[in-house]
DNA sequence: CAGTGGTCTAGACCACACT
DNA sequence: GTGTGGTCTAGACCACTGC
C-alpha cells in the first residue's frame, strides 16, 4: 500500500486479468475494501467509533485524503455515520428512530416528528427445514435448517402488518419466542447484538394481493374484503450474503407504503 | 468567490442569521448553487455537456477541486452524468432505457437486459380545473387550469397500468393528445424537449386497491376481481417545484414494484 | 496528441465536541 | 486546548476518449 513517491503509480497499474480487461483498482477502494474487511470481521461493533481519518491513514501507510474518500463511500452506503468534531461510528440498528430506517410505512395523515414504535405481538417460532423457494432466497439447500418467524405488528392497537420472516437456522441458534417477546429493541438490533448478524441493505418486491382466511384472521380483518400490499424483502450482511427472507402483507387504508425516485 | 490566499477563511464564515444560527455554506455548496442556477436555467440543456472542471474552477476563481465536490454532489443527485475522457453531461430522459429510471415495475421473470419500452394507449387529453387534491399536489388553486392525461401502458399486448396525470397547464400550452400518440419518446424525455420541464426528483406513495368497474375495464381486468398497486406520484423539476401529479394503477400478478433499503 | 474526468498527495485552516 | 471530521488549495500523475 505504500507509494515511495507522492502520486506515482497505483500498485495495480497497467496490469491485466485473464479475461482481458484492466485490473486497476484505486487505492481509496482498495482502502475501504481493508475497512469493508474489519467491519465484517467484527474488529469495530455496530456504535463503536472507528479510528481517526490520521490514525487510519497512518496505518495503511497513505494520505489522510485517500481514507476520507474510502470512508466517504462507507457513508454514502450507510455502513459508517460521521459526526464532526466525534469521529467516524459503525452504523446500528439498535438507535431510536431507527425502527423505520427498513420500515417505509407512513401513516397518511404525514410522518410525524416522533413517530411511535409498533407493537409487537409474536404469533410462531419454530425451527424447520427450507421450502425451495425459501433455500433460494437464502443460498441455502432445500431442507437445511431454518427459523420460522410470524408476528403481527399494530399501530395505534390497530393490527397493521403481518410478517413471515425465514432466518438461516445456524446464525441463530438460541433465539426463541420467550426471547422475542421480551426484548424492546428494534428486532435488527437484537440481531446484532446477540448473534452478530447486521443487516445493511435489503431488496424489496411489492405486490397487491387479497389475503387468506388465515391471514384475514390474523389481522383483525374477517367480513372485510381488503386487499394489502405484499413485500417480499431479502435482507444482506456486509458480504451481501443474504440472512433474511421476509414476507410482510400491509394494511393501506390508513398508511402508505412511501419511495422516492431520482 | 476569490479567495485572497490559499486556504484563507470563507467568505461567508462567522457571518449570523437573524434566527442566530450561523449562516455558514462552504464554498463548494455555493457553487453547486450557481450550477443548478445555470441548469435551471437553461443555460446547459439536457444531453448537453457542461464546461470542464477547469473552465469552472476558472470562471467561479475557486481551485478545480472545489468545483469537482459540487459537481460530485450534482451527479449523486442524478442530475449530472460524468463520462471519464469526455466530460460532464446534463441527465436526460431522452436516452435509451431511461424509460425505467421513474418506472420501478419489473417483470417477476427478473429483468432482462434490454428490457421493451411498454406500448403506450392515450385514452383521454383534456383541459380541466384542478380538484382542491390536484391543486394542493402541484402548489396551485383550486379550479386554477391543468391537463389531464389518461392513458394505459402494455407489456407484450397485456394492459398492465393505467395512469392519470395531471399537468399544471400554463406550462404545457399546446400538449394535445395527437401531439402524445405520435411521440415516440419517453414522456418525461418530451416534457424537456419540447416544453422544458425537466423531471429530477419524485415522490411515491403506495397502497393496495381494488380498481372500480371503469378501471377494470380499462386495464381488461371484467370477470376477475384483481388487486392492484396504487402508486401516487409527484414529481419536481430542479427548484422543488411540482410539476406533475399522476395516479398509477399497476397490475402486479406478473410483474412487482421493485425497491432497495440501505 | 491534447483534453477530459479520476486519483493521490501534502499542507493549511475551519467548525464542532469534549474536557 | 486537543482531537475529530470538514473544507480548500496547488500540483502531479493516471486512465479514457477522440482527433
Amino acid at each position: 500500500m505504500a507509494q515511495p513517491h507522492p502520486a506515482s503509480a497505483n500498485g495495480a497499474s497497467g496490469v491485466e486479468q485473464h479475461n482481458g480487461t484492466p485490473a486497476f483498482s484505486p487505492l481509496y477502494q482498495q482502502i475501504k475494501g481493508l475497512l469493508l474487511g474489519s467491519l465484517q470481521a467484527g474488529e469495530w461493533k455496530p456504535g463503536e467509533s472507528i479510528p481517526s481519518e490520521m490514525d487510519l491513514a497512518g496505518r495503511y501507510r497513505v494520505s489522510q485524503g485517500t481514507v476520507r474518500k474510502a470512508i466517504d463511500e462507507l457513508a454514502a452506503e450507510n455502513l459508517v455515520v460521521r459526526r464532526q468534531g466525534k469521529g467516524t461510528f459503525v452504523s446500528t440498528h439498535s438507535e431510536q428512530q431507527s425502527s423505520f430506517r427498513f420500515l417505509r410505512l407512513t401513516p397518511d395523515a404525514g410522518p410525524m416528528k416522533n413517530p411511535a414504535a409498533p407493537q409487537r405481538h409474536i404469533i410462531d417460532c419454530r425451527r424447520a427445514r427450507a421450502t425451495a423457494e425459501v433455500a433460494r432466497a437464502l443460498l441455502m439447500k432445500p431442507g437445511d435448517g431454518v427459523l420460522h418467524l410470524r408476528r403481527v405488528l399494530s399501530f395505534s392497537n390497530t393490527p397493521t402488518i403481518l410478517e413471515d420472516i425465514w432466518l438461516p437456522g445456524p446464525y441463530f441458534r438460541g433465539l426463541t419466542a420467550e426471547r422475542l417477546a421480551a426484548d424492546e429493541r428494534p428486532m435488527y438490533g437484537m440481531f446484532e447484538a446477540e448473534f452478530n448478524v447486521h443487516m445493511v441493505r435489503a431488496e424489496e418486491k411489492i405486490r397487491a394481493v387479497l389475503p387468506d382466511a388465515e391471514q384475514r384472521r390474523l389481522l383483525n380483518l374477517d367480513g372485510t374484503q381488503m386487499p394489502l400490499l405484499s413485500v417480499e424483502r431479502v435482507a444482506f450482511t456486509y458480504n451481501d450474503l443474504p440472512m433474511e427472507l421476509r414476507r410482510g402483507l400491509y394494511r393501506t387504508d390508513a398508511h402508505h407504503y412511501s419511495n422516492v425516485l431520482s
